[in-house]
DNA sequence: CTATGATCATCC
DNA sequence: GGATGATCATAG
């Protein structure tokens, strides 16, 4: 899979797309993760929309991540998960979603900007990332702020500021989505959805180590 | 609704 | 410009 994936290097969306037989949108309005669902049939993942990585039986995850081609800096957040609002006792990072989903990466840069229409955006050449530890020590430390929260019934005062390298934001269909929380006083009660997503200021970091070998 | 895949678009 | 808050498509 790895060799597959680093034989992307250079092409483009266009010619992917022709060759996995996957339709190629206008843009991303309507199909924000077409070029994700484009990399996992060409390189043959297995979960779909279950809840393992990517490929199972090696313990990869697969993220797509649009990058400036002259900056190499990522031009969007990167969403792990959605946040568990509710049935968190015992609940620590070691046990956490976010840290399983995050403990490996294929990470596969693509050329993002907004001007540049879908069919040219290159494929960078994929980075295999596993989290260290000084990195897992700053994740721990804003989930752990932000999971306090949402356990202490402060979900309602979470807003994308808090967390440094990790934050909340709300991730569902529209903003009349509704799932199960924790209120003030413990009180149950109905919240918009909220997901983990990782600052660009973090995948940067990951990035810029390896940016010398891709993009041109 | 929740999970997968994310980016859009407004506001500061 | 860039981050925050909002949103899109699909499967089960």
């Amino acid at each position: 899979m790895l060799e597959r994936a680093n034989s992307l290097f250079g092409y483009t969306l266009g010619e992917l797309s022709i060759y996995a037989k996957l339709e190629i949108p206008p843009n991303l309005k309507r199909d924000k993760g077409w070029i994700g669902i484009l990399l996992e049939r060409y390189l043959g993942a297995s979960a779909k929309n279950k809840s393992e990585p990517d490929f199972a039986s090696i313990g990869i995850e697969l993220k797509t991540i649009p990058i400036d081609n002259r900056s190499k800096i990522p031009l969007e957040t990167t969403f792990i998960c959605v946040a568990p609002l509710i049935g968190n006792s015992g609940v620590t990072w070691e046990t956490s979603y976010v840290r399983y989903k995050l403990s490996r990466v294929l990470w596969i840069p693509i050329e993002g900007q907004r001007t540049m229409p879908l069919a040219m955006r290159r494929i960078g050449a994929p980075l295999l990332w596993n989290l260290n530890s000084k990195e897992e020590l700053h994740l721990k430390s804003d989930w752990e702020e932000l999971m306090d929260l949402i356990v202490l019934g402060k979900v309602e005062t979470i807003t994308a500021h808090h967390g440094e390298m990790l934050h909340l934001r709300p991730k569902a269909s529209h903003g009349k989505s509704l799932t199960a929380a924790i209120g003030k006083f413990g009180k149950p009660i109905l919240t918009i959805p909220l997901g983990f997503y990782l600052r660009k200021k973090f995948t940067a970091k990951i990035i810029a180590r390896y940016y010398r070998y891709f993009l041109l």
